[in-house]
DNA sequence: AGTTTCGGTGTACGTGTGTACACCGAGAAC
DNA sequence: GTTCTCGGTGTACACACGTACACCGAAACT
């Protein structure tokens, strides 16, 4: 009624992302049927096509949405107005940042999350690369922000993106659990605290690595 | 003829086996339908039910299948005839050899670490715990050899289990790259060298960590 | 006011699915 | 040599699937 015609197209493009990131807990995508989806949505199956011409590409949109906010998320942690002095005190404030920003925003999109485990390794070629790809730019942007710190000249290139890819690692792995901890108080907090000293020691190690060894 | 009942049946049981594994690359077992199985096995789709009662226990099969010679490689890795007298110079080799062992065995069944990579994450709930159990099991022994080294008593418990889960974490996820590898040598390389300078870090981070800081 | 656009409908078809059931035939047990 | 066991067969059924096609009706455009 009131309603234009690109809202109720939206609404229902809308209805069908939730309901397929719905139907998909505990089984991956490519075990979802177009017609679940559509019954969920409570539309005929046919009116699939008017908004995705596949399944696979439904998966593209979910991981795209899944990751734009939290890459925006760990990017602000890392930046600061007035940045401490010693690398040792910048690290370990990044890495309280980082973690906070993680236990904050992945319970707020547990769902999303539990998705991109599941798909990450499972999901068809296209889904699996764009994952993949998304991982890559926060480990490329990670690496920059951590060449600028000072003291970064005693890294080389190649020891810069292998630091950022165990960093980025361990925080993916806690992340992942986080999604399954159905935002148990008790859970988080452990997870929390675990990212927290494994990402300290890692940077301890980090520090009293030399690359020219 | 000359092959007995038990024979053939394991023969079959087999050739089941590694349909599924071979049917399943690029898609979860879930995924799977009994009849392809048959099919490619060359039986009746009835057959099947002789052998497993499900398509999740066939899974739980394949996931015991994949980690028995692994675990037992990765403990052979850590024991040393003559261990060397460093703290660092011990941890170095435990490095060397634990990587070198997962370089050499992860391409040797490479399909197996592909289905653990996929089923991991996104398999039922039966296959996911068993997946979980088994790395646990990694985890738990991978502490306890720690816990042995001389200079072990700088860490607490809960820093052991969290030193452990960190390292375990970074070997998973190498090999699953090295699975997705497929034995190209030049990736290989790559992935064992970043695998190595990871541990590396890992490692003298945790020596110049205290628990008591 | 008349026409076009387009999200959603309803029907219909061929195919693949899990599984029930009766059956077979050769190796094992007696 | 007779009987039993049991892996594998063949048929059959009800169901869910993806998708093609013609159609509808209201919003959007002219």
């Amino acid at each position: 009624m009131t309603e234009t015609r690109v809202e109720r197209k939206e609404r229902t493009r809308r209805a069908i992302l939730d309901a397929a990131l719905e139907l998909c807990e505990g089984q991956p995508l490519a075990a979802l049927s177009l017609r679940q989806v559509a019954k969920q949505v409570g539309v005929v199956p046919t009116a699939f096509y008017r908004h995705f011409e596949s399944i696979d590409q439904l998966g593209l949109e979910l991981v795209d949405e899944s990751f734009s906010a939290l890459r925006d998320l760990l990017k602000a942690a890392r930046t600061f107005d007035t940045p401490p002095s010693s690398d040792r005190a910048l690290f370990l404030a990044v890495v309280d940042n980082s973690v906070k920003a993680l236990v904050s925003h992945v319970p707020r999109a547990e769902r999303h999350f539990r998705f991109i485990a599941r798909e990450r390794l499972a999901g068809s070629l296209l889904v699996r690369e764009a994952v993949r790809h998304q991982l890559e730019l926060i480990e490329r942007e990670l690496a920059t922000d951590i060449a600028r710190v000072p003291g970064a000249g005693r890294w080389s290139a190649d020891d810069l993106q292998i630091l950022a890819n165990l960093l980025v690692n361990a925080m993916l792995s806690h992340a992942e659990e986080l999604a399954l901890a159905n935002g148990r108080p008790d859970v988080v907090r452990r997870i929390e605290d675990t990212a927290r000293r494994q990402l300290h020691i890692v940077l301890i190690g980090a520090l009293s690595w030399d690359s020219s060894r």
